[in-house]
DNA sequence: CACGGATCTGAACGGCGTCAAGATCAATCT
DNA sequence: AGATTGATCTTGACGCCGTTCAGATCCGTG
């Protein structure tokens, strides 16, 4: 374990410092938040010069990039875990939309990141609808839990309707007006329930509780 | 109009400088976006040195503030005339809908602003969610359609679920990954009906037209 | 007309992203 | 082995950023 040096012991080549960056990166993160992170507060944490990432990063776009990436594949494990867990294959969908709610909750600054590395790009990111990832996890469940019947394109739309929900959600629940709100109904989870069954697309046995 | 001018021929005091850096902001974010949008490039546009906007603003977080209050305004305008067009009740949901996610793409750079300034803040923004604003009409228009009967704090939950769609979908419909299926559905507008006839609370007379 | 307070300028500070030139080291070739 | 090459890292610099502070300018009031 040589990621966190303290620049003296250390030779003059790192010998992986990417993933150090990268990794020194999701540390500023979670500790200070978006507005600290820097690419010279990435480097100093790494314990290399202000340059050095240069040689691993075309600019500090591309770093945001790399660990936007560790967050998706991350967000895909805990949605991957929801629906297993998950006993019917209607119900998957609210799960897999709690844990994504829930996970831009627990990481709100590497959630951010995410979406502001692929916002000014052509294409979704690689580890948002790549094959075998988040994005395609949902459509899966969508299409499970459409039956055969559905045409392909109502599930697709389904899966951007979900898709679009969950994530201004995930926006909305870090504002502290609603606090109030989920108090009133029993906690931050009950919340996102309540939430997610008002939106069509995710079933629950028991709407608010209080219908 | 004085708002633009060659810095040589105004007097020492602008006079509105508030407001004349607050149109300069919005004139910078329209046409080169909001990464160009710096405390010093706003007083250059206003002709101002880059200590003038201290004077009437705290800081750069202040005048976003009040760039975002003005897009707050406009959106709720938006917002209203949409509503007062709608024939029917229950559509008129789905006509706010439609207008809240055209507003965000006709103003992108502007609709980030908004969100980025309320982000980082404990209540919503002035314009958001004080009465009279664009989230009370929205709750106003939920009221209506649901009638005396249904509880209040379904209302409020309805709300916060349309509102959060509207969002997700605003911020979702700028990526061009989706480009291919808006031009399947038959443009832009088609896309976003299609998509907010998934989301359970804006109605539609024909949810996709292949159905 | 004096003057106090509001407004604006000019110069400065530290931090930022980025680049070019040079130092260092591992691996390869002779 | 010794020389060389190419990748990696440092140093130092550039221009831009947000912000502050002392001083210039001007308006309204006494």
């Amino acid at each position: 374990m040589r990621d966190a040096a303290t620049a003296e012991n250390r030779p003059y080549h790192h010998g992986d410092l990417r993933r150090a960056l990268v990794e020194a990166a999701r540390r500023i993160l979670e500790s200070e938040g978006p507005s600290a992170l820097s690419l010279r507060a990435v480097a100093r944490e790494a314990g290399v010069s202000p340059a050095a990432p240069y040689h691993h990063f075309k600019d500090k776009g591309e770093l945001l990039d790399a660990v936007a990436h560790v967050g998706w594949d991350m967000l895909g494990d805990s949605m991957r875990a929801a629906r297993d867990q998950a006993t019917d294959v209607r119900h998957a969908m609210t799960e897999i939309g709690v844990a994504y709610v829930q996970f831009a909750q627990q990481h709100p600054a590497l959630y951010r990141v995410m979406y502001d590395a692929s916002r000014d790009k052509v294409a979704l990111p690689e580890g948002m609808k790549s094959e075998d990832s988040a994005y395609c996890l949902v459509q899966d469940a969508f299409r499970l839990a459409a039956g055969p019947d559905v045409p392909e394109m109502d599930v697709e739309l389904a899966t951007i309707a979900a898709w679009c929900a969950g994530h201004g959600l995930a926006e909305m629940s870090a504002f502290h007006q609603f606090d109030a709100l989920k108090q009133a109904v029993g906690g931050e989870e009950n919340f996102l329930r309540a939430v997610l069954s008002h939106m069509g697309m995710f079933p629950t046995p028991h709407p608010t509780g209080a219908g």
